[in-house]
DNA sequence: CCTCCCTGAACCAATATTGAGCCAATTCTT
DNA sequence: AAGAATTGGCTCAATATTGGTTCAGGGAGG
């Protein structure tokens, strides 16, 4: 516990034992200070109502009836034989945002490639450097010269990643990170077979090239509209639209 | 108060504070922080789970359930036998992602908030249900009433989750799910504490009411205009640029 | 006197932890 | 190769923790 909070605590102690009334209400403002001073957030939880009750020098009823402004609020949730909980910040919510992603459909996912992509595309062309742009390049050969479709499929995806790589924004990187884990995940194994086809191949593949000529232009504008026409490409071929 | 009183109050404070309760989360935690310094990374093995129980101090069910919280999110695997595996070496895996994201930059996550939620807030203007855009006035409403901080902080981050919840795209919401998560995290809270005040709260009040209007009068341009223009000013509140 | 809020206490129901034992897969020792 | 030791998987009853609820009383302010 930091020394900042112990004395917030001994502040507050002081000022409620100067002030003897400490009614419900203010309780709640107080724990909301302490909640928003990011007390709590590791792992979500704060204590039990009989330990805050004490800890505030007041009766559990006053402690509950305290807490229930907060469950009001929507700040907490509570729940009987287990504790009370912060509803934005638990980290077990985070693997339930993954589990229900790996729910989402195609096209919802393609829908937000389209925004983020040809954004990323943007950024690169601006940030990356030459050794990056080299790589960027090389996975394109590979891809162009590959012979096989699952040869053709890591490529393209590498192409892309690569792209992500040198945008230089990490939250960008880490949610294409999770686009691809869930890319090849089972709905989209079917989808992306049935979809596939030479001629579709070299289409990609020329598209791809606009796309490496404006990064190597160092065009951010034309390289974002290089992306997302390819991507408008893909999204037909897979969903039929 | 005398002041033997008051120190008194301060060490039942520190003994309460020192003194967490440990349950089966609170230890995954601790394992998590342990296996994140590099503790156990020679061959990759941790110590067997009775081990671990007395250490700790638990029963071994209790242990049992805190490293099943690591094997549900893909940080170990146990094999009968053999003993608990780190898979850490996954870069891929979903668990990576997830803990790579909790160390991204608040200036990064910005510039990918200025992406997605003018997006988002488009897509809801076109698609939101009137109940929906209800939710979100309501929100707005609670917030612009609120007195504290902590309450307007809660009812803005529900204003922009119910714009989200209205774009009809569910991998978009759970993204935005992913960016309250983190927001709710150790570097943002020193973050918002210090650029709060009462003249940006209005500001940011008058903002909001012209996305809502926007999204009432169905306009997805001037929306997504407007809660770009939003996210700007916070941003240089933030970040200072 | 009345009202309102807090106190203190008891009890309930849901959930978690304990402590113990046994099993099955694996590894180590003989 | 056979057996002992280690390790995770599992079950069960007893106990502890925790939020939910109710009730009788006290004290401050109208």
């Amino acid at each position: 516990m930091p020394e900042a909070a112990i004395n917030g605590l001994i502040l507050d102690q002081i000022k409620a034992t100067q002030m003897p009334k400490l009614v419900a209400s203010d309780i709640a403002t107080a724990l909301k200070k302490r909640i928003s001073s990011g007390e709590w957030v590791e792992n979500g939880r704060i204590p039990p109502e009989r330990d805050l009750a004490s800890e505030f020098g007041v009766a559990r009823n006053t402690m509950r009836r305290a807490v229930s402004f907060l469950e009001d609020d929507g700040t907490v949730v509570r729940h009987v034989g287990r504790g009370t909980f912060l509803t934005a910040a638990n980290p077990a919510s985070m693997a339930a945002v993954v589990g229900r992603m790996e729910g989402t459909s195609p096209a919802d996912m393609m829908e937000i490639r389209q925004l983020l992509e040809p954004a990323a595309a943007s950024f690169a062309a601006t940030n990356a450097s030459a050794m990056e742009l080299n790589a960027v390049r090389e996975a394109h050969r590979i891809a162009s010269e590959s012979q096989d479709m699952p040869t053709f499929e890591h490529w393209d995806a590498e192409f892309h990643h690569r792209i992500f790589a040198c945008s230089r924004n990490e939250f960008l990187k880490e949610i294409h990170n999770l686009m691809r884990i869930l890319r090849n995940q089972a709905p989209w194994f079917e989808m992306k077979k049935r979809s596939f086809s030479e001629e579709r191949r070299s289409i990609y593949c020329e598209e791809h090239q606009a796309v490496l000529d404006a990064l190597l232009r160092r065009d951010p504008e034309s390289a974002s509209q290089a992306m997302l026409a390819h991507l408008k490409t893909v999204q037909r071929n897979l969903l039929g639209r």
